[in-house]
DNA sequence: CGACTTATGGATCGATTATTCCAGATGATG
DNA sequence: CATCATCTGGAATAATCGATCCATAAGTCG
């Protein structure tokens, strides 16, 4: 698997760092090859189809990168170790912290970058929406698992009360690109603790 | 103020409406200037500009005429005349039914039409920026009043809930757009009643 | 009817979009 | 050193972007 040829100018992990700063920051239609291009270093046309095949194609890798990245605060809502209440509040507590923290853009990738735009990229704005329909779909699983195991009330409307926290989460996102600082937000979801504390079994 | 000249064409109220209806579909930048044309009704370019001015002036009107109409759902969040849970929770209600509803573009033309883009769509960004914030501080004064009426306990922390609030209003646009249907997005501000419910002073 | 005002169809504008092409550069391999 | 594979700078592509121009149409007014 001998690596011939001309080598490659530039640094293929910072250019793709580069770009998910831009599509997490302007959206997929609002960042144009030629902003992309000077935002991963610089580099040619040429270069970028060599290195990443399409505008499309390197939104995916841009998205693998977040996830695997600024994107692991949802990590909790994962680990199926970890009991529900905990897994919902501290994916929240995470994603407001990180989400209003002003070194990268503010809000999440996920919500944010692919959310309208015209017909033809429906395939760039269906990958944002199966992580959040993923998500979704955890989050309903830990309240209907919180009922089942009694924690909560068999009176809870499951539902009901996953898609308000789940309505939460997504909320952040722009609460946090409208400049609401980190403090308040991390209030905010301290404050949504009452919500489970109010469907408790009793 | 007599009205002289070649009469127009095509009606400019309904054209406006289709305008609306594109932009809340597809954003502002999702929305070209062929695709409006044709959905107000197939006019012709300088027939456009000559009633409309610019792209950004049209989407201007487009606001407006989504405030006067189905951006109503935010009127109780007005009227200082109702006690606070209820100019909140209405607001809530009305926006979670109107947002989910299927003969329209689903989800909130405010929140998700000028959200993300390039740098020179600035200006165009900040008229529904501006909604959002208005939204925000009438959910927050809010909350102020009803914990110096007693209603809601001092402990209270008021940015923090009125920031959730908020959040959970904003977080129902995604949803809708998601897909999410009207009866989850119901229940799930229904459940909400309990975040004022556990600040209530007692 | 003629003067005036506004609207229209349709071509056209320069700028920008994502993408491709080509000639030359730069390395590894035999 | 010659060959081969890959990358690079830069020009060029067709399509689309928002916007403008112009000749003509269709009204009102004197």
């Amino acid at each position: 698997m001998a690596r011939t040829g001309r080598p490659r100018g530039f640094d293929r992990d910072a250019a793709i760092e580069g770009a998910m700063r831009l599509f997490w920051h302007h959206g997929y239609d609002g960042t144009s090859l030629d902003r992309l291009r000077r935002g991963m270093g610089g580099i040619s046309s040429a270069s970028f189809y060599a290195a990443f095949g399409s505008k499309a194609a390197l939104y995916r890798e841009a998205l693998d990168r977040y996830l695997a990245s600024h994107g692991r605060v949802v990590a909790p809502l994962h680990d199926e170790s970890l009991p529900p209440r905990e897994r919902i509040f501290e994916t929240l507590k995470r994603s407001a912290r990180m989400q209003a923290d002003t070194t990268h853009p503010t809000g999440c990738l996920v919500t944010l970058s692919a959310l309208l735009g015209g017909d033809e990229d429906d395939a760039v704005r269906a990958l944002t929406a199966k992580e959040r329909a993923s998500n979704r779909n955890r989050i309903r699983r830990c309240v209907e698992q919180a009922v089942t195991a009694g924690e909560l009330s068999g009176l809870t409307n499951v539902e009901g009360l996953a898609s308000l926290l789940d309505g939460i989460l997504l909320g952040l996102s722009i609460q946090a690109r409208d400049g609401v600082p980190s403090q308040v937000l991390t209030a905010a979801i301290e404050t949504a603790d009452a919500l489970w504390n109010a469907n408790r079994a009793r």
